[in-house]
This record gives structure tokens, sequence and C-alpha cells, in this order.
RNA sequence: GUGGGUAUAGUUCAGUUGGUUAGAAUGCCAGAUUGUGGCUCUGGAGGUCGUCGGUUCGAGUCCGAUUAUCCACC
């Protein structure tokens, strides 16, 4: 089996169980992946991530291209060796970061102008100086740049960001050399069903088209633009068509969306692959995942509650500390209690595929998502 | 003991020549967070203005007494 060979291992109603191989190690989905923006998932080691199962680990393009920079990571022997996680990465292109953080970008047919958000320099991207980036920066998947659209937006505008997307996918793909990456194409198309249709089949033609010129295929897809602000039953009403539009032996990544509900029924219709901040973002503000729903740990019922966090759950933090030594270090800001809580949250996603893809090779999903959904948590995300 | 200062929200303080419902910060209570510019953001509760008395149409504000506390000097 070839690197990055999407294997099927199961099947149950359109929920999927594969596998496949990067040249750091296997990946397993339905899968989680904790996002390590600037090399760094926000104050866990790579011991603690191994420790919790994290599989695939986050990196952004657009951050450590600005600092430290592509090129000092390439010298450090790339992303593996800089920060010291030896099992797969992924590197978002920063496509994503360039329309949400810049209040100043120039787009045109060949690429995009924008500011740094680190000291304003204006720095231009062409899909191909971005490729260029994600081959030093090394990652055993990279991201195509595309373009986000917001929401709400017009309909026009929305096509014209699947139009670009496609273009610059062709691009990437064409300069995309490295054999140890795979890049996966971005769909874009907002809550559009046929402009998403639209985005699909691009991608799978430029694929196809460059494949059979005996370059590369994308090797997996994007699923952006989605958790834009819109409410989450809109997603829904178009995300099962896209992602079984979706060639069925690549993988599909859902890009930027971790609650857990939205995940399960995600997997439901066919998602592969999710990524968020979510878990960890809430974690350093007090928040934690559990059976029971989300808790804020600043709540004063915990101030004597020397339960631990989760009492059905196995992670390295609910076995050791109570909900009052949580509480007390999170409302007096100690920096282990945004520690402690992002082990657990990122624990109970990764746990939470990790039974989603026991329920699809069991064949069970449909009992797994309505034990899920008529669970105590469920309606509290 | 003498002289002077201070006393307003849990805390540190602001409050005009006396004038509507006494403010801020912080703390407290709760909510938010979706391809990470976030020690962040949004709400809420909380004060018989040390106490007693007086002046005045009206006192946190002026006067007297008293209590507490701080400083200086004996």
């Amino acid at each position: 089996m070839a690197l990055f060979d999407y294997t099927l291992e199961g099947e149950s109603g359109h929920a999927r169980a594969g596998s496949f191989e990067t040249a750091h190690g296997t990946a397993h989905t339905p899968m989680f992946m904790p996002v390590g923006t600037l090399a760094t998932v926000k104050g866990i080691t790579p011991d603690q991530l191994h420790e919790i199962g994290s599989q695939v680990v986050l990196a952004n393009t657009y951050h450590l291209s600005m600092r430290p920079g592509a090129d000092l990571i390439a010298e450090a022997g790339g992303l593996h060796s800089f920060m010291q996680w030896d099992g797969p990465i992924l590197t978002d292109s920063g496509g994503f970061q360039i329309f949400s953080l810049a209040d100043t970008v120039k787009l045109d047919d060949d690429g995009v102008n924008f500011a740094s958000i680190y000291d304003g320099a204006k720095i231009r991207w062409t899909p191909e100086d971005n490729m260029d980036i994600q081959q030093k920066l090394g990652a055993d998947i990279i991201m195509q740049l595309d373009q986000c659209a917001p929401y709400p937006a017009t309909r026009e505008f929305v096509e014209r960001a699947v139009d670009l997307s496609a273009a610059w996918a062709k691009r990437c793909l064409a300069a995309h050399t490295r054999e140890d990456q795979a890049l996966f194409g971005i769909v874009q198309g907002g809550m559009h069903l046929d402009l998403r249709l639209k985005s699909v089949n691009a991608l799978r033609e430029i694929g196809q088209a460059s494949a059979e010129a005996g370059h590369k295929d994308f090797q997996g897809f994007g699923i952006g633009g989605y958790s834009v602000g819109e409410d989450h039953d809109v997603m829904f009403e178009t995300l099962g068509d896209v992602a079984r539009a979706l060639p069925s032996n690549k993988p599909r990544y859902l890009m930027g969306v971790g609650n857990p509900t939205t995940l399960v029924r995600a997997v439901r219709e066919g998602v592969d692959m999710f990524d968020c901040v979510l878990p960890t973002r809430t974690a350093r503000m007090g928040t934690a995942f559990s059976s029971k729903g989300r808790m804020n740990m600043r709540n004063a019922k915990f101030k004597r509650d020397f339960e631990p966090l989760d009492a059905t759950c196995t992670c390295p933090v609910c076995s050791k500390y109570s909900r009052a030594y949580l509480r007390h270090l999170v409302k007096s800001g100690e920096m282990l209690g945004g520690i402690l809580l992002s082990i657990h949250n990122l624990h109970y996603l990764l746990d939470l595929m990790r039974r989603a893809r026991e329920a699809v090779l069991a064949g069970a999903y449909e009992d797994f998502y309505e034990e899920w959904m008529a669970s105590e948590g469920a309606d509290d995300y």
C-alpha cells in the first residue's frame, strides 16, 4: 500500500472507518486532530499528546511562515524535528488566516497581497509560494491555498471564491513535488449546494487530469467554508451531499469543526477528519467537555466538589485531579488549569472519535449516533 | 496624652461651589468561544456613604459629638 492511500475498513450507513499511512505513522479515521498553530498544542508536550491518543497534529503555515519563518524550520530539519512531534503533522495553508485576520487583502488571479498581523509587513503569496513554504515546513499533509468566503456572503462572492480556489488548487497540485507529503484540495461554496458540487467536480477533474498526465492527484479533500457563523443546522443541509460527492477512496476533512455533537453528526454524513481550536481554547478559558455536557469550571458549584471532572473519563486528568482543584487553578489564573483542561478536552474528542470508529467497524454507527443524541450532554453543544 | 489626616461596594479609590436613581477598577456570580491575533469577550449582583445628632426645601458633601484607624510630636 502506497503512502497516503486511503483504505476503507468499514462502513455503517454513510459513516466510514478507514486508515492511511504517512511517513510518521498510520492515521485511523474518523479522527479528531488537535490544533498546534505555532508548532505547539498550547501547553501540551508531545509525550502528553501521545498519551491521550493523538494521531495527526495541526500547524499553521500563515503563522509559522512569519514567526519563526519557514527557512528556520527547514534549517531545524522540518516541523517534526523542530517541535519534537514524531507523529503525523498537517499544515493548514493559511488561506483562512489571510481572509479572517487581515483587514487589507488584495486578491488577483495570480495571488494575494496581505499585511502580516505580526509586523504589518506587506506579503504576497501565489499558490506556488504557499506550496514552497509548506514543503519547507515538511508536514505529512499539506492543504492547498484557498479563499474562504465569510458568512453571510452574496452568491456571486461565494462563486468567485469557488472558482479562484479551484484555479489555485490546480496550481498547488502542479507545484507539489515532495513524495512524503500529501496534498489536500479544499471544497468551498458556502451554503449553496450547487456551488459546493461545482467545487467538488472542479477538484475531481483537476486531480484526474493531473494524474493522467503522470503527476500527482489530491490525496484527500478539505471541506472548508463551514462553521463561519451560520447556525449548525444550516451546514447539515448540504454537508452530507458534499461529503458523498467526494471520491470514496480519499479521506474527507471537515475543517475547523470541533463541537462533539457536530462531529458525531458529521461522521454520520461521511466525514473522516476534523480539527478545531474549540477544545483547547475553551479549556484555557475554563470550560470542560464531559459526558454530561459542557462544564464551566469557574462555577461556584465546584468549589467544594472533590469528585473527578468526569467520572466516566479515562484521561490522565480525571484519574487524579478534583473539580475543586481544577476550579481553583482556573480561578487563580494558574497555567496548569488551562493545561489540564486542554488535556482532558482533547482526550474527550479523541476518545469520542475512537468510539465512533469502533461503532462503524461494528456496523452499528446508527446505534452510536442515537445513543449520543439521547445522552445528557448532546443538546448542550 | 497633644496636634493633624482618613472613614463611600468584598478590596483599592473617585465623587465639582450642598441638587435627579452615589461611580470606576478589581474581586464575586453567570454566559460566550468552531481551518487559534484571545492571561479574551458579554452580561449580572453588590453600598441605610463609620455611628449619633444638628443646619437646610434638600447632606456622601457643611457643623458638633463619638468610635475606629493612620501619621507626627510629647
